[in-house]
DNA sequence: AGGTTGACCTGGACGC
DNA sequence: TGCGTCCAGGTCAACC
Protein backbone atom coordinates (compact mmCIF):
# COMPACT_ATOMS: atom_id res chain seq x y z
CA UNK A 1 0.00 0.00 0.00
CA UNK A 2 1.61 3.45 -0.91
CA UNK A 3 2.53 5.44 2.12
CA UNK A 4 4.95 7.75 2.31
CA UNK A 5 8.44 6.14 1.56
CA UNK A 6 6.24 4.86 -1.60
CA UNK A 7 5.03 8.34 -2.53
CA UNK A 8 8.83 9.47 -1.72
CA UNK A 9 10.39 6.97 -4.03
CA UNK A 10 7.93 7.58 -7.24
CA UNK A 11 8.45 11.37 -7.02
CA UNK A 12 12.14 10.56 -6.86
CA UNK A 13 11.58 8.43 -10.26
CA UNK A 14 9.40 10.75 -11.49
CA UNK A 15 11.51 13.65 -10.96
CA UNK A 16 14.80 12.04 -12.49
CA UNK A 17 12.51 11.00 -15.44
CA UNK A 18 10.31 14.11 -16.31
CA UNK A 19 12.38 17.01 -14.87
CA UNK A 20 12.28 19.82 -18.09
CA UNK A 21 10.01 17.34 -20.27
CA UNK A 22 6.99 18.93 -21.99
CA UNK A 23 3.69 17.45 -22.65
CA UNK A 24 2.79 16.54 -25.54
CA UNK A 25 -0.27 14.46 -24.79
CA UNK A 26 -3.14 13.70 -22.30
CA UNK A 27 -5.63 11.47 -21.79
CA UNK A 28 -8.02 10.98 -19.49
CA UNK A 29 -9.53 7.59 -20.25
CA UNK A 30 -12.23 7.62 -16.88
CA UNK A 31 -13.06 11.18 -16.81
CA UNK A 32 -14.46 10.81 -12.79
CA UNK A 33 -10.56 10.11 -12.14
CA UNK A 34 -10.41 13.69 -12.02
CA UNK A 35 -11.06 15.25 -8.46
CA UNK A 36 -10.35 18.82 -9.16
CA UNK A 37 -10.81 20.42 -12.31
CA UNK A 38 -11.70 20.03 -15.75
CA UNK A 39 -10.56 17.80 -18.77
CA UNK A 40 -11.02 21.13 -20.70
CA UNK A 41 -8.24 22.29 -18.41
CA UNK A 42 -6.40 19.13 -18.45
CA UNK A 43 -5.53 19.93 -22.02
CA UNK A 44 -3.91 22.48 -21.22
CA UNK A 45 -1.11 21.00 -20.26
CA UNK A 46 -0.30 20.29 -23.63
CA UNK A 47 3.21 22.28 -24.16
CA UNK A 48 3.99 22.73 -20.65
CA UNK A 49 6.40 21.90 -18.93
CA UNK A 50 7.52 20.11 -15.86
CA UNK A 51 9.33 22.17 -13.21
CA UNK A 52 9.79 19.13 -11.03
CA UNK A 53 8.13 16.02 -8.90
CA UNK A 54 7.60 16.33 -5.33
CA UNK A 55 5.42 14.60 -2.22
CA UNK A 56 3.82 15.85 0.21
CA UNK A 57 2.08 13.27 2.43
CA UNK A 58 0.92 10.51 0.22
CA UNK A 59 0.61 12.25 -2.14
CA UNK A 60 2.82 13.00 -5.78
CA UNK A 61 2.67 16.17 -6.82
CA UNK A 62 4.15 16.89 -10.37
CA UNK A 63 4.75 20.36 -10.95
CA UNK A 64 4.37 22.84 -14.21
CA UNK A 65 4.96 26.58 -14.41
CA UNK A 66 1.67 27.62 -12.47
CA UNK A 67 -0.41 24.31 -12.36
CA UNK A 68 -0.24 21.45 -10.13
CA UNK A 69 -1.12 18.16 -10.90
CA UNK A 70 -1.96 15.50 -7.54
CA UNK A 71 -2.03 12.01 -8.07
CA UNK A 72 -3.50 10.74 -4.89
CA UNK A 73 -2.17 6.97 -4.88
CA UNK A 74 -5.59 5.48 -2.56
CA UNK A 75 -5.05 1.86 -2.17
CA UNK A 76 -3.71 0.94 -5.07
CA UNK A 77 -2.48 3.91 -7.66
CA UNK A 78 0.09 2.46 -9.43
CA UNK A 79 2.21 5.14 -11.62
CA UNK A 80 4.08 3.91 -14.35
CA UNK A 81 6.58 5.13 -16.72
CA UNK A 82 7.61 3.98 -20.64
CA UNK A 83 7.82 4.50 -23.75
CA UNK A 84 4.68 4.95 -26.14
CA UNK A 85 2.68 1.76 -27.14
CA UNK A 86 3.36 -0.42 -24.67
CA UNK A 87 0.30 -2.85 -23.66
CA UNK A 88 -2.01 -0.84 -21.71
CA UNK A 89 -3.36 -2.29 -18.55
CA UNK A 90 -6.97 -1.97 -18.60
CA UNK A 91 -7.10 0.30 -15.22
CA UNK A 92 -5.29 2.87 -16.65
CA UNK A 93 -7.17 6.24 -15.90
CA UNK A 94 -4.96 8.78 -17.08
CA UNK A 95 -1.81 9.17 -19.75
CA UNK A 96 0.50 11.86 -20.15
CA UNK A 97 2.75 11.74 -23.11
CA UNK A 98 6.31 13.58 -23.09
CA UNK A 99 8.23 15.05 -25.97
CA UNK A 100 10.40 12.21 -27.13
CA UNK A 101 7.89 9.47 -26.55
CA UNK A 102 7.83 9.27 -22.75
CA UNK A 103 4.98 7.85 -21.18
CA UNK A 104 3.34 8.49 -17.92
CA UNK A 105 0.60 6.09 -17.16
CA UNK A 106 -1.29 6.69 -13.93
CA UNK A 107 -3.02 2.87 -13.09
CA UNK A 108 -5.84 2.62 -10.30
CA UNK A 109 -7.44 -0.96 -9.83
CA UNK A 110 -9.44 -0.31 -6.87
CA UNK A 111 -10.04 3.33 -6.93
CA UNK A 112 -10.89 4.16 -3.59
CA UNK A 113 -9.61 6.84 -1.60
CA UNK A 114 -7.70 7.91 -4.87
CA UNK A 115 -7.84 10.38 -8.21
CA UNK A 116 -5.66 12.66 -9.90
CA UNK A 117 -6.29 16.78 -9.08
CA UNK A 118 -5.28 19.90 -11.49
CA UNK A 119 -5.07 22.46 -8.77
CA UNK A 120 -4.55 26.69 -9.88
CA UNK A 121 -1.92 28.48 -7.39
CA UNK A 122 -4.65 29.33 -5.17
CA UNK A 123 -6.41 26.16 -5.07
CA UNK A 124 -4.62 23.55 -2.08
CA UNK A 125 -6.70 20.16 -2.99
CA UNK A 126 -6.24 17.52 -1.04
CA UNK A 127 -3.13 18.89 0.23
CA UNK A 128 -4.85 21.71 2.27
CA UNK A 129 -5.58 19.75 5.54
CA UNK A 130 -2.37 17.91 5.96
CA UNK A 131 -0.47 18.10 8.78
CA UNK A 132 3.34 18.43 8.56
CA UNK A 133 5.71 15.44 6.37
CA UNK A 134 6.02 12.54 9.24
CA UNK A 135 9.38 12.17 8.01
CA UNK A 136 10.35 15.94 8.27
CA UNK A 137 8.67 16.65 11.35
CA UNK A 138 10.30 17.98 14.62
CA UNK A 139 10.28 16.53 18.09
CA UNK A 140 8.89 19.37 19.65
CA UNK A 141 6.28 19.73 16.83
CA UNK A 142 5.13 16.02 17.06
CA UNK A 143 4.26 15.71 20.64
CA UNK A 144 2.90 19.52 20.34
CA UNK A 145 0.61 18.63 17.82
CA UNK A 146 -0.28 14.75 19.86
CA UNK A 147 -0.75 16.60 22.92
CA UNK A 148 -3.97 16.04 24.93
CA UNK A 149 -5.59 13.93 22.48
CA UNK A 150 -8.02 11.44 23.52
CA UNK A 151 -7.86 8.58 21.13
CA UNK A 152 -5.52 5.44 20.75
CA UNK A 153 -1.99 6.32 19.27
CA UNK A 154 -2.56 4.62 16.58
CA UNK A 155 -5.49 6.35 14.95
CA UNK A 156 -3.87 9.80 15.90
CA UNK A 157 -0.80 8.51 13.37
CA UNK A 158 -3.27 7.47 10.84
CA UNK A 159 -4.69 10.87 11.26
CA UNK A 160 -3.41 12.90 7.91
CA UNK A 161 -4.40 16.70 9.91
CA UNK A 162 -2.01 15.34 12.81
CA UNK A 163 0.85 14.49 10.83
CA UNK A 164 0.95 13.23 6.96
CA UNK A 165 2.10 10.29 5.09
CA UNK A 166 1.85 7.47 8.01
CA UNK A 167 -0.73 4.23 6.86
CA UNK A 168 -1.51 0.98 8.36
CA UNK A 169 1.80 -0.69 7.46
CA UNK A 170 4.51 1.89 8.79
CA UNK A 171 1.87 2.74 12.07
CA UNK A 172 2.28 -0.65 13.06
CA UNK A 173 5.61 -0.94 12.68
CA UNK A 174 6.92 2.25 14.48
CA UNK A 175 4.84 1.44 17.12
CA UNK A 176 6.26 -1.75 17.71
CA UNK A 177 9.83 0.08 17.70
CA UNK A 178 9.04 2.30 20.32
CA UNK A 179 7.03 -0.59 21.96
CA UNK A 180 4.19 0.77 22.51
CA UNK A 181 0.76 -0.97 22.18
CA UNK A 182 -1.83 0.65 19.34
CA UNK A 183 -4.70 0.98 21.09
CA UNK A 184 -2.95 2.90 24.15
CA UNK A 185 -4.52 6.52 24.57
CA UNK A 186 -2.08 9.17 23.26
CA UNK A 187 -3.05 11.27 26.57
CA UNK A 188 -1.69 8.27 28.74
CA UNK A 189 1.31 8.12 26.95
CA UNK A 190 4.50 9.69 28.27
CA UNK A 191 6.69 12.71 26.68
CA UNK A 192 9.51 10.61 26.84
CA UNK A 193 7.86 7.33 25.34
CA UNK A 194 5.97 9.68 22.48
CA UNK A 195 9.66 11.12 21.90
CA UNK A 196 10.91 7.60 21.35
CA UNK A 197 7.86 7.14 19.20
CA UNK A 198 9.15 10.03 17.07
CA UNK A 199 12.74 8.55 16.77
CA UNK A 200 10.83 5.40 15.70
CA UNK A 201 8.57 6.39 13.28
CA UNK A 202 11.50 8.83 11.41
CA UNK A 203 13.98 5.76 11.61
CA UNK A 204 11.07 2.99 10.10
CA UNK A 205 10.70 5.50 7.15
CA UNK A 206 14.36 6.35 6.63
CA UNK A 207 14.92 2.46 6.46
CA UNK A 208 11.90 2.23 4.13
CA UNK A 209 12.85 5.46 2.28
CA UNK A 210 16.57 4.11 1.57
CA UNK A 211 15.14 0.79 0.36
CA UNK A 212 12.53 2.17 -2.47
CA UNK A 213 15.20 4.13 -3.48
CA UNK A 214 18.34 1.32 -3.88
CA UNK A 215 15.84 0.25 -6.56
CA UNK A 216 15.85 3.06 -8.70
CA UNK A 217 19.44 3.55 -9.97
CA UNK A 218 20.43 5.88 -13.24
CA UNK A 219 21.31 2.82 -15.71
CA UNK A 220 17.83 1.74 -14.32
CA UNK A 221 15.28 4.48 -13.76
CA UNK A 222 12.25 2.49 -13.25
CA UNK A 223 11.63 -0.01 -10.50
CA UNK A 224 10.80 -3.20 -12.32
CA UNK A 225 10.58 -4.45 -16.27
CA UNK A 226 6.45 -3.18 -16.55
CA UNK A 227 7.91 0.25 -15.57
CA UNK A 228 5.62 0.20 -12.44
CA UNK A 229 6.99 2.68 -10.13
CA UNK A 230 7.91 2.88 -6.33
CA UNK A 231 7.00 -0.14 -4.68
CA UNK A 232 9.73 -2.48 -2.37
CA UNK A 233 9.22 -4.87 0.50
CA UNK A 234 11.14 -3.41 3.41
CA UNK A 235 10.81 -6.70 6.16
CA UNK A 236 8.29 -6.10 8.40
CA UNK A 237 8.76 -7.36 11.85
CA UNK A 238 5.11 -7.29 12.92
CA UNK A 239 2.75 -5.72 9.88
CA UNK A 240 0.94 -8.89 8.69
CA UNK A 241 2.48 -11.35 10.63
CA UNK A 242 -0.13 -12.03 13.32
CA UNK A 243 -0.14 -15.48 14.94
CA UNK A 244 3.95 -15.57 14.03
CA UNK A 245 6.42 -15.06 16.55
CA UNK A 246 7.91 -11.33 17.75
CA UNK A 247 11.20 -11.25 16.18
CA UNK A 248 12.21 -9.67 19.60
CA UNK A 249 10.49 -12.20 22.14
CA UNK A 250 9.53 -14.98 20.37
CA UNK A 251 5.46 -14.53 21.76
CA UNK A 252 2.85 -14.86 19.03
CA UNK A 253 1.74 -11.89 18.01
CA UNK A 254 -1.96 -10.70 18.24
CA UNK A 255 -4.10 -8.93 15.92
CA UNK A 256 -7.02 -6.21 16.66
CA UNK A 257 -8.66 -3.55 15.28
CA UNK A 258 -7.76 -0.02 15.90
CA UNK A 259 -9.84 3.34 13.85
CA UNK A 260 -10.92 0.49 11.65
CA UNK A 261 -7.41 -1.19 10.65
CA UNK A 262 -6.35 -4.56 11.08
CA UNK A 263 -3.39 -3.88 13.48
CA UNK A 264 -0.61 -6.20 14.88
CA UNK A 265 1.21 -6.04 18.12
CA UNK A 266 3.51 -7.90 20.32
CA UNK A 267 1.47 -8.49 23.70
CA UNK A 268 5.27 -8.53 25.79
CA UNK A 269 6.77 -5.95 24.05
CA UNK A 270 3.86 -3.18 23.81
CA UNK A 271 2.79 -1.88 26.82
C1' DA B 1 -14.30 20.55 17.62
C1' DG B 2 -12.46 16.09 18.56
C1' DG B 3 -13.46 11.39 17.92
C1' DT B 4 -15.67 7.38 15.62
C1' DT B 5 -17.77 4.72 12.01
C1' DG B 6 -19.03 3.12 7.55
C1' DA B 7 -19.15 3.61 2.41
C1' DC B 8 -16.51 3.47 -1.45
C1' DC B 9 -14.03 -0.40 -5.08
C1' DT B 10 -11.99 -4.46 -6.98
C1' DG B 11 -8.63 -8.30 -7.06
C1' DG B 12 -7.15 -12.13 -4.81
C1' DA B 13 -7.38 -15.77 -1.39
C1' DC B 14 -10.06 -19.23 0.40
C1' DG B 15 -13.82 -22.81 1.11
C1' DC B 16 -16.94 -26.06 -0.73
C1' DT C 1 -13.79 -25.64 -12.37
C1' DG C 2 -16.54 -22.38 -10.56
C1' DC C 3 -19.09 -19.99 -7.60
C1' DG C 4 -19.68 -17.44 -3.33
C1' DT C 5 -17.71 -15.00 0.53
C1' DC C 6 -14.52 -12.28 2.78
C1' DC C 7 -10.64 -9.29 3.29
C1' DA C 8 -7.46 -5.46 2.28
C1' DG C 9 -7.22 -0.20 3.27
C1' DG C 10 -6.97 5.73 2.48
C1' DT C 11 -10.17 9.22 2.63
C1' DC C 12 -14.27 11.57 3.42
C1' DA C 13 -18.89 12.39 4.92
C1' DA C 14 -21.94 11.89 8.55
C1' DC C 15 -22.71 11.17 13.00
C1' DC C 16 -22.04 11.51 18.28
Amino acid sequence: MPELPEAETIARTLSAALSGAVVSGVRLRRRDFLKTGTPRALRRLVGMRTTGVRRRGKCVVIHFDRLRLVLQLGMSGRPSLGRIGRPLDRHTHLILTFAGGLQLRYVNARRIASGVHLLSPDQAGPLGQLGPDADAISRAEFLRRLHGRNTAIKAALLNQSILAGVGNIYSDEALFRAGIRPTRRVRRISRELLGKLHGALRAVLAEAIAAGGSTVTASNPFADADGRLGYFTLAHRVYGRYGQACPSCRSTLRRTAVAGRTTTYCPRCQK
